[in-house]
DNA sequence: GTTGTTACCTGTACGC
DNA sequence: TGCGTACAGGTAACAA
């Protein structure tokens, strides 16, 4: 399923070959993603907004299959397929992206956000019992992290996605942010994750998930300290974690 | 206002 | 072989 860094490589994938390109008579003129949608920037001010959900895919130029919800057709020939299987993502030509309500609820972008901020976003919220997992999936808190890199990076920073937020030490909410920062730059680098069907828009698979330490490896030896990676269900989702490294 | 739960949807895996 | 069932999860809507 898509997230920062599966978004992020089909738009730079995609950048690369469509920028100048008009589809219709609208002309692109950049390509941009933010939290886990993207963005066909027109030359008239509107954009075709992209959200991939959970199993869409954005491929350039291959035959369509029968998820090939529709086929962009581009005046120097190219095609782009919108693939989806569950019928979940959505795309839609809006006016004005800047006022859609999806972007205006997004919380900050991990990856643009100093460390001194990501500190503050936790401390507004100091007294809160919600669980740290279940902020982190919040795209209003931050945008773009799915339920992949929340558990690794859960994993990472040796705390558990059961820990209320108030609960945090400074130190842990800093190991947090760095483990954010150093998973998604590594995982954008090898291209995201493939789990289930998500390919870049060059069809190829994405080889983060071989790096992956306890998204679902339940039951496995945890990389650090041999125990079994413990699986629970946690906000209706399933929550990968070491009971014995991450407190 | 905050937090937790459910529905949406359908391919895949599995058991019988 | 074929059928039924559980499961996967981003997000909005709803409930507590």
């Amino acid at each position: 399923m898509p997230e920062l860094p599966e978004v992020e490589t089909i738009k730079r994938q995609l950048a690369k070959e469509l920028v100048g390109k008009k589809l219709g008579k609208k002309k692109i003129i950049s390509i941009d993603r933010r939290g886990k949608m993207i963005f066909f920037n027109f030359d008239d001010g509107s954009a075709l907004v992209f959200h991939l959900k959970l199993t869409c895919q954005l491929i350039l130029n291959q035959p369509p299959s029968r998820f090939t919800r529709k086929v962009f057709n581009f005046d120097d020939g190219s095609i782009l397929l919108f693939n989806d299987s569950r019928r979940f993502g959505w795309y839609k030509i809006v006016k004005n992206p800047v006022e859609m309500k999806e972007v205006k609820g997004l919380g900050p972008e991990p990856l643009n956000i100093s460390q001194k901020d990501f500190c503050r976003l936790f401390k507004n919220r100091n007294k809160r019992k919600i669980k740290i997992k279940t902020l982190l999936l919040s795209q209003k808190f931050i945008a773009g992290i799915g339920n992949i890199y929340a558990d690794e990076i859960l994993f990472a920073a040796g705390v558990s996605p059961l820990r209320p937020v108030s609960s945090l030490r400074e130190q842990e909410i800093k190991n947090i942010y760095s483990q954010t920062q150093k998973i998604l730059l590594k995982a954008i680098d090898k291209g995201g994750s493939s789990v289930e069907n998500y390919l870049t828009a060059k069809g190829e698979k994405g080889k983060y998930s071989q790096l992956h330490k306890v998204y679902q490896k339940t039951g496995l030896p945890c990389w650090k300290c041999q125990a079994p990676i413990k699986r629970i269900v946690l906000g209706g989702r399933g929550t990968h974690f070491c009971p014995v490294c991450q407190n």
